[in-house]
RNA sequence: GCCGAAAUAGCUCAAUUGGUAGAGCAACUGAUUUGUAAUCAGUAGGUUACGGGUUCAAGUCCUGUUUUCGGCACCA
């Protein structure tokens, strides 16, 4: 996907064209106010007041075919400086203008862009003249509140993108045709690997016996790499009483994100949205020697969010997911070499995917946020300092995201780009300095003198849930070897002829640890090759008068068209090497 | 949660201005016995998401709920 706002050329182009978008709806709807257009890395779009009227899908052809028109006309696009009484006096009929205006620092220079009977005020710069913009394409409309503020009002914001010729414009509209296919809800069905249904709820989805599997082997995955890294797993309940989210402080951040109280026989009970306090009762059921630190408790655990309704997306956002969830205890001193271990680990696996982190985000406070962020100036600042000091020795180059941190602290977040462009974090790290202290954590250092430990919160694949639709995305469903359900097919050229040397074939891969499946249905071969394909298996093995009598099998690849003819110990061999080798396809 | 759009057979989709709910695939039955992406014929499959209303008549119009989709806000 092109990054438009990396490309200065088209950036500006983009922005011109928002600004086209606002002629033509002003033309349509005359009564339209208008808040601000930008470019973004997918276009552009402008925020617009129209009152009691609403722009619908539908609407965008007829915006279009305006701007076309205008664009046509082949206005200048005239730039104008103003000052700040000229432009205060020259937008007074204009609420929007005039909050911009208000809020814009003494001494700036105002400019505005006047094309036709069509005036903005903008930073600009622009293109020269309206007919250059030729090749856009209104993609999608939709509500978004004044200024991202939940309380405000809501605006109609039109989307759309622009480009220099109409191939890219083209192949643009056929990456965001392939996108669709890659759509992991899509894929999902397809697959069979999750479902979901009214009757269970919203963002509650339902494994299949595919996605299941695929499940059971990321876990597996995860849990043996912490596992050599000395991680110590636990089982601990998907529930506590709400005491243990008061001690914890997450009950005064969270709790109306909650899934809503229990209550029985005088006690509350809920549901458990994160893992931590449950690990921290963990650490402290034994006194622990400074000898003994770094403590690793790692879960599988599965945890549950009331994520609000709009927010509720596929196997990517739910309302229930199981997080690669582990809590390290370490004296001070350790924190920087633990830090390290955590990202080594993260860039292992990301190796064994095939994945490269987009960037990494070390996300801080809004020291301003006095309500979201637990108060303590000498504690975050020390946690800040110690985070961008171990990152700057590891040698990691990382972005500064304010107020991107937990309640609690800080934290190394590494961003992924999905492939259908999104980006997201699956991998994180976090430094709390306050969960111990919250939970009086101690342990015995050489004096014999009781210490507090630091715990790092840290997830690599994230919640595998997010994880498998992330590589769905990636791979369109065409999971790797060592991942995919099915991982060999055996299709017999004729039942009756070739269903025994079949059969065989089946149980010695079987009997090999391969998941296997044996299609001796009455159908035609092409019909079995098909649906093999189609469901994305990796191999397909056929089996006629050739393998039997030679003791061979010949496999073809998911997506390819040849056939390679192997003997069976061979294939086994080369197949085993392969899944072992976690390659990616 | 907010602004919009949508929901028809297991799946993908049809159904003039309100006037008898259909097709392909899948399933089932039979025929066919096949060397690399769909063999042929037949059968069955629906309170059109769920509830309420308007109408002689509702898949279609109005309304409430649920779910899905595109964004916004949120994301410990």
């Amino acid at each position: 996907m092109k990054n438009i706002k990396e490309d200065e050329k088209l950036s500006i182009m983009n922005h011109s064209c928002a600004h086209l978008l606002a002629q033509a709806v002003k033309h349509l709807y005359p009564h339209a106010l208008f808040w601000v257009g930008p470019v973004i890395e997918e276009g552009f779009y402008y925020d617009i007041d129209l009152g009691e009227d609403v722009i619908k899908e539908d609407d965008l052809v007829k915006i279009e075919q305006e701007m076309k028109k205008i664009s046509k006309d082949g206005k200048r696009i005239v730039r104008e400086e103003l000052t700040k009484v000229e432009a205060l006096e020259k937008f007074k009929s204009d609420p929007y203008k005039l909050d911009l205006i208000n809020n814009m620092e003494e001494g700036t220079l105002i400019t505005c862009y006047t094309q036709g009977d069509f005036t903005d005020l903008c930073r600009g710069p622009h293109i020269e003249t309206v007919k250059d913009l030729r090749n856009f394409k209104l993609l999608k409309v939709s509500g978004a509140y004044f200024k991202g503020d939940s309380k405000n009002k809501v605006l109609q914001r039109v989307y759309g993108i622009c480009f220099d010729n109409d191939t890219e414009l083209n192949s643009h509209l056929e990456w965001l045709e392939d996108c669709k296919g890659r759509d992991h809800r899509k894929l999902g069905k397809e697959l069979g690997i999750f479902m979901s249904h009214e009757l269970v709820g919203l963002g509650l989805p339902l494994w299949l016996p595919n996605g299941a599997k695929v499940f059971d082997l990321l876990q597996a995955y995860i849990r043996e790499k912490e596992e050599s890294l000395g991680y110590l797993h636990v089982h601990t309940p998907c529930m506590a009483t709400s005491e243990l989210y008061k001690v914890s402080g997450h009950w005064d951040h969270y709790k109306d994100d909650m899934f809503p109280l229990m209550e029985r026989d005088g006690e509350e009970f809920v549901l458990r949205p994160m893992n931590c306090p449950h690990h921290m009762l963990i650490y402290k059921n034994e006194l622990h020697s400074y000898r003994n630190l770094p403590i690793r408790i790692g879960e599988l655990a599965h945890d549950y969010r009331f994520e609000a309704s709009g927010a509720v997306c596929g196997i990517e956002r739910v309302r229930t997911f199981c997080q690669n969830d582990a809590h390290l205890y370490v004296r001070p001193d350790q924190i920087g070499e633990e830090f390290a271990a955590v990202v080594a680990l993260i860039q292992d696996v990301y190796n064994d995917f095939g994945m490269e982190a987009e960037y990494y985000r070390l996300s801080l406070r809004d020291p301003s946020d006095k309500e979201k962020y637990f108060d303590d100036d000498e504690m975050w600042n020390k946690a800040e300092n110690t985070l961008r000091a171990v990152l700057d020795t590891l040698g990691i180059k990382y972005v500064e995201a304010i107020g991107e941190a937990a309640f609690y602290g800080p934290k190394l977040d590494v961003q992924i780009k999905s492939a259908i462009g999104h980006e997201l974090t699956l991998s994180t790290c976090q430094l709390d300095f306050l969960a111990p202290e919250r939970f009086d954590l101690t342990y015995v250092d050489e004096s014999g003198e009781k210490k507090r430990p630091v715990v790092l919160h840290r997830a690599i694949l994230g919640s595998i849930d997010r994880f498998i639709a992330y590589l769905l995305e990636k791979t369109k469903g065409a999971l790797p070897v060592w991942l995919a359900p099915t991982q060999v097919n055996i299709i017999p050229v004729n039942i009756e002829y070739h269903r025994e040397y079949a059969k065989e074939i089946y149980e010695l891969l079987r009997n090999n640890h391969i998941r296997v499946e044996l299609d001796d249905r009455n159908e035609k071969l092409g019909y079995r090759m098909r649906e093999s394909q189609t469901r994305k298996i990796p191999y397909t093995l056929i089996l006629g008068d050739r393998e039997r009598d030679n003791g061979e099998v010949s496999y073809r690849l998911h997506g390819k068209e040849e056939t390679i003819t192997l003997g069976i110990d061979e294939f086994i061999k080369y197949i085993d090497i392969e899944i072992k080798a976690k390659k990616n396809n």
